[in-house]
RNA sequence: GGGAGCUUAGCUCAGCUGGUUCAGAGCAUCUGCCUUACAAGCAGAGGGUCACUGGUUCGAACCCAGUAGCUCCCACCA
């Protein structure tokens, strides 16, 4: 059978994706065997694939696919999030193209709409996950808006409700007025704008009459704002009481400019008397400073706002137009009235909506909260007494400070796509927490029972979609409708949580006070937070921008080994990874040669006659196998995925490619002795499950090739398990090091002199180590291309020398050496080794090295002092020699 | 404004409780090889004042203090 040249993935990523699903690997059923289970952070259904979704569910998948390895009972959830917002938006985005507008549509319709959009354009994402070979139990695909998932929400609202955690109230919310919606304080992003700052002057009312001009009467007062478009909702002028410059102004009024309404001059310590003017106009309804201040001062509220931003008849003037184009043409007015002092230009935070990225405008509105501080109590506690791991443990800090500080979360949102609130209200204003209309229809009659169905209204609004992400852990096993059920008891709690950093709060935090809350226990016990994808620039990686690369471009260039590999080399736990393409290259060339590794070996000829000439090497690798096997397994435990993967790399590439393959390879068209076959057919099978979780198409590829014998159906890759760990004979390790060492000087020696490798050289060693090098002549010889190798009790004339480990090599050589090169080359070593000695005598001779340092430490130096006293002295026998 | 973290080779990062003359890996670079598994390769080599300044210590990349630069999080100053 002939072998492709170089791995092509196409062929048989499919192959195997779909031979996996047909055997059910994936699937997980509770049984005997211990659980590990993993729910995916669910992407928003409308989603596509981008990078960061690559990097965390490769993470995902590594560790799913190791735990199946190690026999567990592996489960990896599946789903999707609703996304209110954004799946609203591209919803009426749709309708807006048909010709359809949202508002023509009654809440049903609207809904009938997004259904179809979400049965044809979602889970897009998860089938591009397939493509990554992500080993999700697809069976268990779950959907926020599931009819169970939702009314765990509808329930959990109810109790909490009834617990007296959720509260309706009039409050200052965050509106996106292009999503029109409120958004919570945490998905508004802050960023430094250059504005201006308006210099407005504002008439006293109440001075002579007669003295209508300014410059004879009294001066107007002078305010600085950034919002001029908001003065007609002006409810007052503040200023701080202790403002000796504005004395004159207590108990004065003055009037808004342009509209002229009359506003009073209110004193309040909340303005600071150095910023601006020190006269602060307050406008109660689109500030949240100034709701306060107007609270404290029994203000109007004057919104001149509507929904979309932009003036209603309220502002009087500039009705109907948007509030950035209003700020611009009130600047005009305010200058031809003669009303505008000066505009500064000036840098201030503003808000923006993470989701439309439109700018917040605060408003007031009736929402509904949620009560934080009870639940984030127990929530901190977990992470601080260590049963939730944060991975990398900086976030802790990060996290405690948050929940410390934690506000009521606002979970009512102004959509229609989502969980409804399960309010009803009354004609008298009243309402009722109810499941559905008959049980708040009962409820109302219990107030009064005259009410009929026709009484009740329905809140119009929809929850957060965090509120109902909160509960995912729980409800992708139905804990919430069956809380006893088998899942739920056998899964949860699961075990890790693969996530970015910025959803520690929307998501993990929240998570873990339901998790506590609903099922007393907490939701999973390690969260790994991934970084953020960048560039090379260190630029995020985003759409906008345009700075990313299709994930499934990368899949179709480099396979999804490959792309797997490249995301998991430049991914350090906790830290951004600085993504490059080449990464991608690296790992695609590294699927590679595993193949150009299997393509040797498969094209071996056995001859059962032959003895094993390789037994030395054989026992090395093994040994050197498991010593790699016991690294990669410590650094899987701290979850330091991409040393674990390096640590494979170099096991593959070096050590087995490059050193033990080339110790046993026969000559060309030479057979192979059945001894050495085997053993390397086995390694070579251990090698595969242990880059299984990596790299998992090709593994399972090469796992079915007849090489390793017969396969029977269910004899796959991904379900064999990981080799165990055996014990490692370190003085063989350490000896072959030394054999290694000398092989590489022999190769140097070779270039330094312009020795071709295919001329073989002689080499005598004369030894005081103990190093059996009896046993390694035969992979000396091969690697070094030696034709005669013997141990020597003299000094050989005439060669190129050179020492490994305390032992004296000797290449006999015809030409001439050079005496000076060779003696200040002996010199060079001489000092080396002369300043090492003196570093380590100063240790060993101060006595406080002595009284303190570890045992370990003191014989670890004194094993030093030793060997470099042996190579001085040979080299000073060298020296001699040479009558330097 | 408050808090956290980072700074080690050209790049991306290791360096676990201070203890090899401790400075390491991968990639990139340079040199020599088309040696029938692999040129997506093989063999070899070069490359760093561990941000800076002090301190503690027998010993510091590692601990402490300060300085500079970068990043992130939190925060209602118009």
């Amino acid at each position: 059978m002939s072998i492709a040249k170089t791995y092509i993935p196409k062929e048989t990523e499919e192959k195997w994706y779909s031979y996996w699903l047909q055997h059910g690997f994936f699937k997980s059923v509770p049984d005997e065997r211990e659980p590990y289970t993993i729910v995916i952070p669910p992407p928003n259904v409308t989603g596509v694939l981008h990078m960061g979704h690559m990097l965390n569910n490769t993470i995902q998948d590594v560790l799913v696919r190791r735990a199946r390895m190690k026999g567990k009972n592996a489960c990896w959830v599946p789903g999707t999030d609703h996304a209110s917002i954004a799946t609203e938006a591209k919803v009426v985005a749709m309708l807006k193209e048909r010709g359809i507008s949202k508002k023509d549509l009654t809440r049903e319709e609207f809904l009938t709409y997004a259904w179809e959009w979400k049965e044809k354009y979602g889970g897009i994402i998860l089938e591009q996950l397939k493509k990554l070979g992500a080993s999700c139990d697809w069976d268990r695909t779950k959907f926020t808006m599931d009819e169970n998932l939702s009314e765990a929400v509808i329930d959990t609202f109810i109790h909490l409700y009834k617990k007296g955690w959720i509260y309706r109230g009039i409050r200052m919310i965050n509106w996106d007025p292009q999503g029109k919606t409120a958004v919570s304080d945490e998905e508004v992003i802050r960023k430094e704008v250059n504005q201006k700052l308006y210099y407005i002057k504002y008439h006293l009312v109440g001075t002579d009459v007669t003295k209508s001009t300014y410059h004879e009467g009294e001066p107007p007062v002078i305010i600085a704002t950034t919002r001029p478009e908001t003065i007609m909702a002006d409810a007052a002028i503040c200023i701080n009481p202790n403002d000796e410059r504005y004395k004159h102004l207590h108990g004065r009024t003055v009037n808004i400019p342009l509209i002229n309404r009359e506003i009073p001059v209110i004193l309040d310590n909340y303005v600071t008397m150095d910023f601006g003017t020190g006269c602060l106009k307050v406008t109660p309804a689109h500030d949240l400073n100034d709701y306060e201040l107007g609270q404290r001062h029994n203000l109007p509220v004057i919104d001149i706002l509507n929904d979309d931003g932009t003036l209603n008849e309220k502002a009087q003037i500039l009705v109907g137009e948007d509030r950035f184009a209003a700020r611009k043409k009130i600047a005009v007015l305010l200058e031809e009235a003669g009303v505008l002092e000066k505009v500064e230009e000036y840098k201030s935070q503003v808000g923006f909506s993470e989701r439309t990225n439109a700018v917040i405008e605060p408003k007031l509105s009736m929402q509904w909260f949620c009560k934080m501080g009870e639940m984030a109590k127990p929530a901190l506690d977990y992470v601080l007494n260590g049963e939730i791991k944060l991975i990398p443990d900086k976030f802790i800090n990060t996290y405690r400070h948050w929940m410390e500080n934690v506000r009521d979360w606002n979970i009512s949102r102004q959509l229609w796509w989502g969980q409804q609130i399960p309010a009803w209200y009354l004609p008298t204003g009243e309402f009722v927490i109810a499941k559905n209309a008959e049980e708040a229809l009962k409820e109302a009659q219990l107030k009064n029972p005259e009410f009929t169905a026709a009484d009740l209204t329905q809140d119009e609004d929809v929850v957060d979609t965090w509120f109902s992400s909160w509960l995912w852990p729980i409800s992708v096993f139905d804990g919430f409708k069956d809380p006893n059920n088998a899942d739920i008891n056998y899964y949860y709690p699961t075990n890790d949580l693969v996530t970015a950093p910025e959803i520690l709060f929307f998501w993990v935090a929240r998570m873990i006070m339901a998790g506590h809350e609903f099922r007393g226990e907490a939701p999973f016990k390690n969260v790994y937070l991934t970084g953020i994808v960048r560039d090379k620039q260190g630029r995020k990686m985003s759409k906008s921008l345009g700075n990313s690369p299709d994930p499934l471009d990368l899949i179709e260039t480099y396979g999804a080994d490959g792309v797997r590999v490249g995301m998991l080399l430049c991914s350090p736990a906790g830290n951004d990874l600085m993504f490059d393409e080449s990464y991608c290259k690296q790992g695609a060339g590294f699927a590679n040669k595993i193949w150009n590794a299997f393509k040797l070996v498969k094209g071996w000829e056995v001859d059962e006659t032959l003895p094993n000439p390789n037994a030395v090497a054989i026992e090395w690798f093994g040994n050197r196998f498991n010593q790699a096997l016991t690294e990669i397994e410590a650094n899987f435990a701290q979850y330091r995925l991409s040393e674990a993967l390096m640590d494979t790399y170099k096991l593959v590439w070096d050590d087995f490619c490059a050193w033990y393959l080339e110790m046993i390879k026969p000559a060309y068209q030479h057979p192979i002795d059945k001894v050495t076959y085997a053993a390397t057919i086995q390694f070579f099978e251990n090698i595969l499950k242990v880059l299984h979780p990596f790299m998992p198409f090709l593994t399972e590829e090469l796992w079915h090739d007849e090489l390793f014998g017969e396969r029977t159906e269910n004899d796959c890759c991904i379900v064999a398990q990981l080799p165990v760990i055996g014990e490692i004979n370190s003085r063989l390790l350490a000896d072959v090091e030394v054999i290694k060492d000398v092989i590489t000087t022999i190769r140097n020696t070779r270039k330094t002199k312009q020795i071709s490798d295919k001329e073989p050289l002689e080499l005598f060693v004369r030894s005081n180590s103990g190093i059996n090098y009896g046993s390694y002549q035969a992979i000396i010889s091969r690697l070094g291309n030696i034709s005669k190798f013997d141990t020597v009790n003299d000094k050989v004339e005439g060669a190129i020398n050179f020492l490994a480990s305390t032992d004296e090599f000797y290449v006999p050589f015809e030409e001439e050496i050079d005496p000076v090169a060779e003696c200040a080359r002996l010199a060079k070593e001489k000092d080396y080794l002369l300043g090492f000695l003196k570093a380590v005598n100063g240790k060993l001779n101060n006595e406080r090295f002595m009284a303190n340092a570890k045992p370990e430490v003191i014989a670890a130096e004194q094993k030093k002092r030793a060997d470099a006293e042996a190579k001085l002295a040979i080299i000073e026998e060298n020296l001699k020699a040479l009558a330097c």
